[in-house]
DNA sequence: AATTTATGTCAACATAGCTGACATATTCGA
DNA sequence: TCGAATATGTCAGCTATGTTGACATAAATT
């Protein structure tokens, strides 16, 4: 071990008093938050792993099957990533027999995304364990303030943009 | 283009309709966690390519700066990832001055992590966008409310193993 | 007919995780 | 005191998932 780095006799300025609330910055929830996603997270990765998939497939799966029939312009606006990184993922679940793709009926340039009968047993499967989670972390909450709940996380996202009707 | 996959014209079984609550999953939250945590996420994010660092210096920059002191083992706990992953970007933080690293007082072998001014003025800059996304979503919430969004967010999280005084 | 749009694809690259193997310093236990 | 266990570091290589840039094709639009 070479240890040429920074050690006691190196005299660098130290910090040793922790930086807390003090500060004015809510580290509680910013931490609960890294936790609670995290672990959250965790349940379909466990049952990914035996797929062979990964986060990405899952995504993918989850938002076809909420709204069967999107094209890939809508799912990439969703998903916030490029159309490489999605065609990446997107082939081997068409491949694999997941998704399926239609032509646009209107326009046929189009690739509208469908769930097969297997794809949706996967997006179920994964989401069960998440709202189990969910379930559990609810359990005890009144109404109004499982309601704050969602309040709380509708909050925190960033306001759609140009959602208005543009033409 | 091939498009050698499915189209309509192989009758794949194709679902159609919308896998919804009625499947007695909590999509709402399910959606919501997921698209909370990502804009969350992308406020330091934005920082963090301007000084060159990514995500996993943000944690490690993060932990340090709230336990001041903390030895490897235990922030390798803390993120739950493997020492090779840590070494890279901590190394990286320990070479530009933004942790620096003590013997153990009482075991030698350990290094102790210490932020240095430069990592703790790095630790809030990343914290303080992240701080006020969460005073904005808390706005409009009654005391019990906000109450019970950390009660959510800490049920969400994996109970510790071995947490208890185990000798 | 020319252009734009929706999608696909190739190539190269970056980040951040992983495993496996091995080195070194220190502590601990027999 | 010596050998084993522990805390940490490090090398090499692999995987997953994001990125950019460039280019191809089919269909729609003007």
């Amino acid at each position: 071990m070479s240890h040429s780095g920074a050690t006691k006799s190196d005299s660098v300025e130290i910090l040793e008093h922790p930086m807390g609330e003090a500060d004015g910055i809510d580290f509680e929830i910013i931490e609960l938050l890294f936790f609670a996603y995290r672990d959250f997270i965790s349940d379909p990765d466990a049952i990914l792993d035996t797929s062979g998939f990964g986060r990405a497939h899952h995504r993918v799966v989850h938002f076809v099957n909420r709204e069967p029939g999107l094209t890939v312009a809508a799912l990439l606006d969703t998903l916030k990533i490029t159309k490489q990184s999605l065609a990446r993922v997107l082939k081997q679940l068409i491949d694999s027999g997941y998704i399926a793709q239609v032509a646009g009926p209107e326009d046929r340039r189009q690739r509208r995304l469908f769930p097969t009968a297997k794809g949706r047993e996967l997006a179920l499967a994964l989401a069960r364990p998440q709202s189990c989670r969910i379930a559990n972390a609810l359990k005890g909450l009144e109404q109004s303030e499982r309601t704050a709940v969602k309040t709380f996380l509708s909050g925190m996202i960033n306001p759609a943009i140009g959602s208005g009707a543009a033409d």
